[in-house]
DNA sequence: GTCTATAAGCGGATAGAC
DNA sequence: GTCTATCCGCTTATAGAC
């Protein structure tokens, strides 16, 4: 079970980019943070960071997608499911005293309007999360064109209260977010 | 009515900092859009970047927060104020063609963790938004405890809307929003 | 394939002329 | 007060040694 270099450097771009925002952040930051020399940047890179960032957030979009996965299989019932799951990131907030930013945001506002394949890649990031809590309504009985559309206004309220929560520095919007899911399902 | 090279600074940067974020804008661009000189730069925002990104962010802000208030006069039934109004970003953004950007958002998530005075300054616009959802919702017979919290969570919902309609092109999330605020609000 | 040294340019900031 | 010329650091990217 190798970690290789290539791997190192999408763990480390991904992180520095959640926490800074992709032109905040250099690729010698990148470099130094994963331990990875310059030129294996480049060799595993061709396009450089703009592929880096594709890459970065892909990954990051994947293992978002599993951990919302993971907590709506907590509970059967997708109102519960759903609610206990934006109560258990509110509560890793705290904890982590907040040492890890908004998944995506931040580089999706960035370069959405100026780089199409970052652009693309954070689209496609959204969507896969939209598409757990549609499965998980689905599976509660909801119909589909309600469960799609759930799965979108969903997606867009815990966005909305990651962005507040991280701005404010307290978990406050993320609690009130998950308590107001029911009326919001009903 | 005089416009001082001060108000076109930030203005430009205001615009700029929306559509590409705060590292991804160079002083010299603002320069080069407001017309200004780089001296004077300077001499009115001794600070640099910094102080001039915190004037833009109120400046923002509110403008923002006007626009907020215009639009829920327009009914005096806080529901569907709060629904007409996210209809109407919704028609302005398809036909700007996205010549906006998300206020705020972009410099908030990418200097929280390590700019206070700009954090705090994003935090004061997000503020004053709520305030005045808040402020609807009493007028309209919410009591006091529910009316900020739903201050609070409209907020989130419609800076999320706001982000995924932006990342994805098209205003479908910020519509879908607005059709839902109903069920939220009972 | 893996890495280092270096290039070329832009970033924010400043000094000092007028 | 208003502006220009310039500085240094850091950026992305590359050339080429091993």
């Amino acid at each position: 079970m190798k970690e290789t270099s290539r791997d190192r450097l999408i763990s480390a771009a991904s992180r520095l980019f959640q926490l800074q925002g992709y032109h905040g952040t250099g690729l010698n930051h990148i470099l130094k943070e994963s331990g990875a020399p310059k030129g294996s940047l480049y060799y595993y890179f061709p396009d450089g960071k703009e592929q880096l960032a594709v890459e970065s957030v892909r990954m990051t979009a994947e293992h978002v997608r599993e951990r919302i996965k993971q907590g709506l299989d907590q509970k059967t019932d997708a109102i519960e499911a759903i609610q206990g799951f934006i109560e258990k990131m509110a509560e890793q907030y705290q904890n982590d005293d907040s040492q890890e930013g908004v998944p995506i945001a931040a580089v999706a506002l960035e370069t959405a309007l100026f780089n199409e394949p970052i652009r693309e890649a954070c689209q496609s990031g959204y969507e896969s999360f939209q598409q757990v809590f549609t499965e998980k309504l689905l599976q509660s009985g909801f119909d589909e064109s309600r469960a799609r559309e759930l799965g979108v206004v969903i997606n867009s309220m815990i966005e909305g209260a990651f962005l507040l929560s991280f701005t404010k520095g307290n978990n406050e919007p993320l609690l009130l977010a998950a308590k107001n899911i029911p009326a919001l399902l009903k």
